[in-house]
DNA sequence: CAGTGTCAAGGTGGA
DNA sequence: TCCACCTTGACACTG
């Protein structure tokens, strides 16, 4: 079991997901840009070697406008070197690593030129992730999609695309539930028809279920993961006080984390914690966690 | 130089 | 049909 947070470490001073206008593109402008991001990156990573975070989300604005038609700079060899570098410290430290396509990324859209732009950047995902040598543990993380007052068509629609995705997509892509549309058994449901691995969100099911308890919905998500998949991953979050059902809190609630933990004893599981102060929960979360006999 | 409007991209739901 | 919201930091323009 490893714990850990996504893309934004405000501890260390630098962001690896630093970005410009769209306006301002130029190749140079890429090129500056990419080489600081992916120096950052390396720092992070080094960060949570060293306070035991074994699991890390890198942000998919490492490369700005990556899938966008104004790049057209060939960045996988022109960054090969760093690359193959962050990649042989992240095998060498046993770091797990997902990547997560932001809400523009859609499998499922009735727009053809939505999937198509959604797979290019899919692509991206998937060649940052090839140029770092990493194999196909390293995830990326997928929700179900629009539902278009139609949901059991839009499940359909994104069967079938999913089908016809490049290999080194299908790979890495898991998909995940969300807290308003698609629950934990649509995606069981599309993992039949596909094998994709299911991501089981403990927060989003808490929202968006049909009846299913956690621990149930635990061992069979798990049991999507293939062999080759590694672990299962898991997000995990708990409610912000004040705001609307389903926004994610600032900070970790240790009772919450504790009665997961529970929870998911009998499951190795590598945690996600979606929470606003990143570093600083997975900090605590670690502690907590340090007793448990799956945490190394 | 501080303050702030805006940023590649989609979907949803309320006005 | 339009707009705020989702969620988010930070770019880059303005005064």
């Amino acid at each position: 079991m490893k714990i850990g947070y996504p893309c934004i470490n405000r501890s260390i001073g630098c962001s690896s997901g630093r970005t410009f206008r769209l306006a301002s593109y130029s190749d140079e402008r890429l090129i500056t840009t990419v080489a600081g991001n992916l120096t950052c990156l390396q720092r992070i990573l080094e960060w949570n070697i060293e306070n035991r975070i074994g699991f890390f989300r890198i942000t998919s604005d490492i490369i700005p406008f990556a899938s966008h038609p104004i790049c057209t700079l060939p960045w996988k060899e022109h960054f090969q070197d760093e690359l193959e570098v962050i990649g042989g410290f992240i095998r060498d430290s046993g770091m797990r690593i997902s990547m997560h396509p932001d809400q523009f990324i859609i499998l499922n859209s009735p727009d053809e030129k939505v999937v198509s732009r959604s797979i290019d950047e899919l692509m991206y995902h998937a060649d940052l992730l090839d140029g770092m040598n990493l194999d196909r543990t390293a995830k990326i993380q997928l929700h179900v999609g629009g539902v278009y007052g139609d949901a059991e068509q839009s499940i359909l629609r994104f069967i079938r695309t999913y089908k016809n995705l490049d290999s080194v997509i299908q790979n890495r892509l898991v998909v995940e539930n969300d807290d308003q549309r698609f629950t934990t058994a649509d995606c069981l449901k599309i993992h039949e028809e596909t094998g994709i691995p299911v991501l089981f969100d403990v927060f989003h099911h808490s929202c968006n279920n049909t009846g299913e308890d956690t621990g149930e919905m635990l061992d069979m998500t798990g049991r999507t993961w293939g062999n080759g998949d590694g672990i299962p991953m898991t997000d995990y979050s708990s409610q912000h006080p004040e705001k609307r059902a389903g926004s994610h809190t600032e900070h970790i609630d240790p009772d919450d984390f504790r009665c997961f933990l529970t929870i998911s004893r009998p499951y190795d599981i590598d945690i996600m914690l979606e929470i606003k102060d990143k570093e600083k929960s997975a900090m605590e979360a670690v502690s907590i966690a340090g007793s448990d006999p799956r945490f190394g």
